[in-house]
DNA sequence: TATTCAGTTATACACCATGTATAATCTCCT
DNA sequence: AGGAGATTATACATGGTGTATAACTGAATA
C-alpha cells in the first residue's frame, strides 16, 4: 500500500529501445531471402538478446509478427499519405497511392510473403492482418471522399472501394510482378488498370451481355 | 540375375488406391476450418494409414501438398475448360472461366489459404504452386488465341494476359469476398471488372481523365 | 505349401521450434 | 547499500518433421 516513488517511467525509453531493436531485427529476418527461415531464435540472436526477452516483450510469435506489421504499415507504407492528398484530382491521388504502396511492397516483398504465409496458418495474426488491411481501405475511402468518386466507373459504385482495395493489395503487385519483375516496376501497369476501371464509361444496358455461364 | 516374372503391375492399382486415399485425406484436412491444423499425422490418421506410409508415397510434406494441389487443379478447377471454349465470344468465355474458378475457390477456400501459407514458407512447394498457376495463365492465353483479343482494351496488349491472370487469381476472389462474402458470391463482380478492363475504349491521349478536379 | 517381394507397420530416434517455469544476474535509481 | 524491473541462463514439456530399421502382411508364383 505504501506509495513507491519509483522510476517506472524513466527507464521506459530503455525498455522501449529494446522492444524496437527486437522489432527491427524481426523485420530484417523476415526480409531475408531464406524462405521459411523465421524463428524467434534467429530474431533474438540478431537483436542481441535472449529468446526469453522476446517472450517477455511479446507473448508469442503471432503477436510479435502482428506488431512488426503494424509498425511497418504505419511508419513506412502510409507515411506518405499526406502528400497523396495534395494531388489535384482523383487520378493523381490514386497514382500517388499506387506509387507509395508499390514502393512499400517492393521494399518488403519477402516480408509480406512470409507474413501472409503465417497469417494463413495462425488465427491470431490473421485477425491482426485483416485489421491492418482496413488501413488501406480507409485510405481509399478518404481519397474518394476528398476528390469525389468518378461519375461513370466500370464497376458498381457500391463495389468501387472493394475493387480499388483489391487492385491495391499486395497480391496484385506480387503476382503481377511474378518472378521476373519487381512490385515497383509494375506500378505503371497498376495505374493503368485503375484508370481503366475508373474512367470506363458505364455499361448500363445489360441487354447485350453475351453470357452463357452455366 | 535370374529374370523374375512378378506382379509389379497387378498390384499397382492397389497401391495407387492407397495413394489416392492419402491425397483425399490431405485435401480434407486442408479444408477443415481449423486454421493451422495441418500435420502429416492428421492426414495419416484420416487416411487410415501410418505416418510412415505417407512418407513412403511422398517424400515430404511439401511434395504431398504439391500433389494435392496438382490433383485438385487438374481434376476440379479446370475440368470445365472444354465448355468454356463453347462460348460464342470472348466475353462469354471469360464469364464462364470466372464462374468455373469462382466455384473452385469457393469449394476450397480454406485449402487455398493454407496452401499459399505454407508455400510462402516452403521453397519446394512455392515452385510447384508457381508452376501450377501457369495452368491458369495458359488457359487465358488459349482463350485469347481462340476468340481474339479485344480491339481496345484499357491496358496494354502485352500486359493483357498478366492483367487477366491477376484478376482471376485466388487472391482477387478471396480479398474481394472478405470475411462476409464467399468467393462464389463475388463472381458477378469479377465479371464486371474484367468487362471494364476489356471493353473500355482505348485512352490513347493521356490528357487526364475527364473528372471533377475539386 | 513354401517362397518371395512390395508395401505397410511398429518403434525408436534426432532435430528443431514454440512456449512455460524458475532462479540467478545485471542495471539503474533512490 | 538496497531494491525493483528487466534480462539472462537453464531446464523442461510439447509437438511436428524427417530418418532408420526390423517386423509384419498379403498375394502371386513355383
Amino acid at each position: 500500500m505504501t506509495p513507491r516513488p519509483y522510476p517506472k517511467q524513466d527507464r521506459k525509453h530503455v525498455v522501449d529501445a529494446g522492444r524496437d531493436k527486437i522489432l527491427a531485427a524481426a523485420a530484417e529476418v523476415l526480409n531475408l531471402d531464406d524462405l521459411g527461415a523465421f524463428s524467434l531464435d534467429a530474431v533474438a540472436r540478431r537483436a542481441g538478446v535472449t529468446r526469453m526477452t522476446v517472450y517477455n516483450h511479446f507473448g508469442s510469435k503471432g503477436v510479435l509478427l502482428g506488431e512488426v506489421f503494424d509498425l511497418l504499415v504505419e511508419r513506412d507504407a502510409f507515411s506518405g499519405m499526406p502528400t497523396v492528398f495534395e494531388a489535384k484530382d482523383l487520378g493523381g491521388a490514386l497514382d500517388a497511392l499506387v506509387g507509395m504502396l508499390g514502393r512499400f511492397y517492393d521494399d518488403n516483398r519477402q516480408l509480406m510473403l512470409k507474413m501472409v504465409g503465417v497469417a494463413g496458418l495462425d488465427p491470431d495474426l490473421d485477425k491482426v492482418l485483416l485489421e491492418k488491411n482496413l488501413r488501406r481501405r480507409r485510405g481509399i475511402e478518404a481519397i474518394l471522399a476528398q476528390f469525389g468518386a468518378p461519375k461513370s466507373p466500370a464497376v458498381d459504385r457500391s463495389e468501387l472501394v472493394n475493387t480499388l482495395d483489391v487492385l491495391l493489395s499486395f497480391h496484385t503487385f506480387n503476382s503481377l510482378a511474378g518472378p521476373d519483375r519487381t512490385p515497383l516496376e509494375v506500378v505503371p501497369h497498376v495505374r493503368r488498370m485503375i484508370r481503366g476501371i475508373l474512367g470506363a464509361p458505364a455499361k448500363p444496358t445489360p441487354k447485350r451481355t453475351p453470357k452463357r455461364a452455366r
